[in-house]
DNA sequence: CCCATCTATCGACATCTGTCAATATCGACT
DNA sequence: AGTCGATATTGACAGATGTCGATAGATGGG
């Protein structure tokens, strides 16, 4: 099993048979498996739907240990893994790190999950 | 953080804003988590991937054994966390258990994903 | 009734994961 | 250079997860 953090980006865009399609085989599955455990822990979906929801998609690290209540460097580690899993991006504005909204990822992995 | 087996079905549809629209609330958060926590394993994936290419969406246990290329009780355990989130539906004639694909259960997944 | 077969549960174990405190790093401003 | 504030990395640890072997439960056939 891959650990959590050498991700595939979800833009490489390779692992996209639709899940109902045909069977995946082991390696489709892990890599697909891979992103979705990116998406599977609840500090983590907060911190999406924070940044979505921010002005332009895009909010700051200082601006998001609050809302979720854990500690920065928790809540850095959570961005990492989003991150590297290809749903944000970070800039770096002095000395603040903004993390935004990768257009498209998750509506990537959502067809991949859709029956059609 | 829930256990991976009491999970809330994913058909009961209360955790339903879309992640982007606005934050999650910490218990839609867990809810959704849980649901995409049961998506977030190979051996899962490919399981749902075989039963929805399979004769009417369903297929036996003892066809599901070799295929994924582990152990009958482990492949036992995966059917009951796909059936409890909601994505496999049981149902057993004479010594065999068939799982099929619940219609509707990964797009509604699919949906909480999209942008739109 | 006993047996063979299919499936589920249990117990154990190695590994992965989420979390924090402590610390390092980086950038801006005196 | 020195300091301060923001963020990332490290190390440690409790708890969750995936896996298997052994075993229990259920079902149909002699």
């Amino acid at each position: 099993m891959t650990t959590m953090l050498d991700v595939t980006d979800v833009t490489a865009g390779v692992c996209c048979t639709p899940l109902v399609r045909e069977p995946l085989t082991a390696e489709e599955a892990d890599q697909l498996a891979t992103t979705m455990k990116a998406l599977a822990d609840p500090t983590r979906l907060r911190l999406l739907s924070i940044v979505a929801a921010s002005e332009d998609s895009e909010a700051c690290v200082c601006d998001l240990i609050e809302p979720v209540g854990l500690s920065q460097p928790t809540v850095s580690h959570h961005l990492k893994i989003l991150t590297a899993a290809g749903f944000l991006e970070r800039s770096k504005r002095g000395t603040w790190a903004y993390f935004k909204l990768v257009p498209g990822a998750l509506d990537r992995v959502s067809q991949l999950l859709v029956a059609s």
